[in-house]
Formats: structure tokens, C-alpha cells, sequence
DNA sequence: ATACTGTATTACAGAGAATAGTACAGATAT
DNA sequence: ATATCTGTACTATTCTCTGTAATACAGTAT
């Protein structure tokens, strides 16, 4: 059974589904670089949803450089992922940034925003930098 | 000239757009309680798009609570924001949280999302709570 | 050889968004 | 009262996107 999961009722496509769950998949490290993906059809059967949907989502993860495909061998998580990760951190800290500034906007206060901060993050001291 | 504003080429549908706008000036307190919105026709032609567009979008307000219509009056701001401001407060915490979750799994580190909010809210105390 | 891989192509159906046009009823200003 | 503005309602049409369907081709592994 693959990691890969979609929700065939929600309102945003399928094909974008897969696209953004393989790509947290592979930015968070649950799948490592050169890994095999599962293939078209065996992935199209196991969701229950047409081999085409899945060859448009690995057409546009490739497009994004997550993964790459080999003609007959397979698709495979790019070797490659160091810069990808740095790029989708700064994404994220930028719309992370947007929100907070919205947040500032309605009035709420910083320390309830600390608090959420120290409630992800547990009592984990803070090892980077 | 009204504080609303559309991107036609943007990919998000035109009402919802309109939606989200008059939702932020309201909940943001750029438009007042009773304040009169523009008429759906005199909207439809300063943005040079349909007049049905308006009425989807402003149906679409008026269903949510942010405003109200008066048949052959106009549309006005809803007299009572208070409980929406909570509501959409309490939403963009939760969806912050998320982000920060998001964050988390990523690794960034904590000092980065603590320097981001003392870059938002700059160095002014806080007066809640 | 057989079965599996990715890839390409064409056609079709359905949903959603937006436009276009028309019409009705109520309020307002003159 | 007349003209004009308001919101509302309805139908039809066009366009785009999504997803399905049915093939077909070429390369790899066993």
C-alpha cells in the first residue's frame, strides 16, 4: 500500500491532489531520494481512478523537478532535493508571513501567536542556528 | 472610486475574488457597519465585468452574514461584525497553525518563525489580553 | 516472448464560471 | 405620476478545466 491517498470528493482535482501530496511527501523526507514511485497504472487502480489523471500529476511533479522518470523503468523521486526543500521553506515562510501580517490586521494579539508557536514546537529547544 | 478591486487574468473566479474582498475590508474595519456598498450594476460596469457576477458574489456575502441587501434599497455592511471577526479569528488561527505544523515537519527553525513575528508586529507592545 | 514501464494522441462528458439578455417589483427623487 | 435607481430572478450560451475512455507506441526486465 502506497502513501499516497486522495479525497475523490473534495471540490480540487485529483490530478492536484497527488501532485501536492507527493511533493509534502518527498519535501518532509517520507520518501528518499532515488525511491520508486508507484507506477501509473498500479497507482490508478489502487485509487480507483484513471491511469491518465496519474500520468498528468507525475507529468507535473516532473515538470516541478520532485521527481523524474525513466522511459520503461519508472518513475523516481529526484536524486536531488536539497535546493527543492530550501525553495518550498522560503514559500512557506512567506506565506506564513502573509498571514501573520493578516492576523495583525485583525487585531490579535502577538503573545497569542507566541503561544501557537511554543504549542507546535513543545518545549523543543531550538537546535538550528 | 471603490475600495474593491479584481484580477480578471488571476485564476480564482472573478465573484469569489469580489467575496473575499469585501470579507476582508468588513472583518479589517475598513468598511463600517451600515456602510452602503456599491449597487451591483454601478460595481459590474466600474470593473468592466457583468452585473450577474456581483449579484453571485453579493448573494454569496449576504448568505455568509457579512452584509445585507434591501430589496430596490442596496446592499449595506451587516449592523453586527462582532461574532464574525471572532469566527474568522478563530479560522485564521487554526489555519496558521497548520502552516506552522507544516513548518515544523519542514525543520525550520523556531528562531525563524519568532523573528518573523517580532517582524510583523515590529516593536510595538501588546496591548491584548 | 511476455509483461511491465512511461508516453502520446484523440475523443467525449460533466461541472463550473462568466456572459448576455430580459424581466419583475419596490423605493426614491423630481 | 414619471423616470430612474435598486435588488432579484430566470434562461440560454460560451468557454475552460477536469476527468474518463480507448488506443497505440517504444523501451526494459524476466
Amino acid at each position: 500500500m502506497s502513501l499516497i491517498s486522495v479525497d475523490l470528493r473534495s471540490r480540487t482535482p485529483i490530478f492536484e491532489q497527488i501532485v501536492s501530496c507527493v511533493e509534502a511527501l518527498v519535501l518532509r523526507g517520507l520518501m528518499k531520494p532515488d525511491e520508486q514511485l508507484p507506477s501509473v497504472r498500479s497507482l490508478a487502480s489502487e485509487l480507483g481512478i484513471n491511469p491518465n489523471t496519474i500520468q498528468k500529476a507525475y507529468a507535473e511533479l516532473e515538470n516541478r523537478g520532485i521527481i523524474y522518470s525513466l522511459n520503461a523503468r519508472g518513475s523516481f523521486v529526484s536524486s536531488e532535493i536539497g535546493e527543492l526543500r530550501e525553495r518550498s521553506k522560503a514559500q512557506l515562510m512567506k506565506s506564513i508571513k502573509e498571514q501573520l501580517c493578516e492576523a495583525e490586521k485583525l487585531r490579535i494579539s502577538k503573545s497569542d501567536l507566541e503561544a501557537l508557536l511554543n504549542e507546535v514546537w513543545g518545549d523543543k529547544n531550538d537546535t538550528n542556528s
